[in-house]
DNA sequence: GTGAGTGCAAATTTTTTGCACTGCG
DNA sequence: CGCAGTGCAAAAAATTTGCACTCAC
């Protein structure tokens, strides 16, 4: 079991207490602007940790990690490719079929990641 | 419309002589072991340039993007993550099912991506 | 000779690692 | 003391970019 030092509580408050979606860099940066310095590898560290411990849950998009609470039920993401806007959805009629696929091969499913792009409402009324 | 360059030529053959999914590093490496020395730049390039030009499919992994033949249906992958083995699969009712997702969140929905991850049945075999 | 393409090396970006140092039990 | 955690800076790894050069039309 990890320790919760100092610095993991503040990333877990703060992950906790909004509902967005943070990459390492973004939420060392946010936190900095409020006060609570803490070293990019420390944020990197913590995360993983946080997350090994199930504190915290997260995706990963090509280009970042993105964490977010972890206490939500399983959900799958949409990715507006003009603002960054990441909602969630869920199917389940979706993930069934998800294993049944892996089944189908052979595969000992582990996880899956199933990422929507498109144009969230508000950039489609801006044009 | 790009030019088809001997470099771009080589690159789209390996690829399309190929049933495996390439990513620059490797493909540039491949590429030279048989002789074909072309710069990991260019590689890059003109696999940016042969999928723009629609000769070419590609997939994201979180560290690396991979190129595949274009000349096949849709599907998606399977990623077995001890020996990285990538299989396809494909499956209408999820599909759909993602469209509708889409157009329940008001999102105008562009693409998709969705990987399973696991272990193959040749991994699972040998413990 | 003009513009796209090439190759090399330097730069970028995200994440990891080495290492000395700090803090708590 | 013993060790996990921390911070900084250097290292990795994939990809991009600046720039001089080459080549086909």
């Amino acid at each position: 079991m990890a320790k919760l030092t100092t610095q993991r509580q503040t990333i877990l408050d703060h992950i906790n207490s909004s509902n967005q979606h943070w990459n390492a860099v973004d939420l060392a940066h946010d936190l900095a602007l409020r006060g609570h310095k803490i070293g990019i590898a420390t944020v990197f560290r913590g995360l993983a940790a946080l997350e090994t411990e199930g504190l915290i849950s997260s995706m990963q998009l090509k280009d970042k990690k993105c964490y977010e609470r972890a206490n939500k039920a399983h959900h799958d993401h949409m990715v507006c490719t003009s603002c960054g806007t990441i909602e969630e959805f869920s199917n389940d009629t979706i993930e069934t079929l998800q294993e049944a696929a892996a089944a189908d091969k052979g595969f000992d499913m582990t996880g899956h990641q199933l990422v929507i792009f498109g144009r969230c409402t508000s950039c489609n009324q801006k044009g």
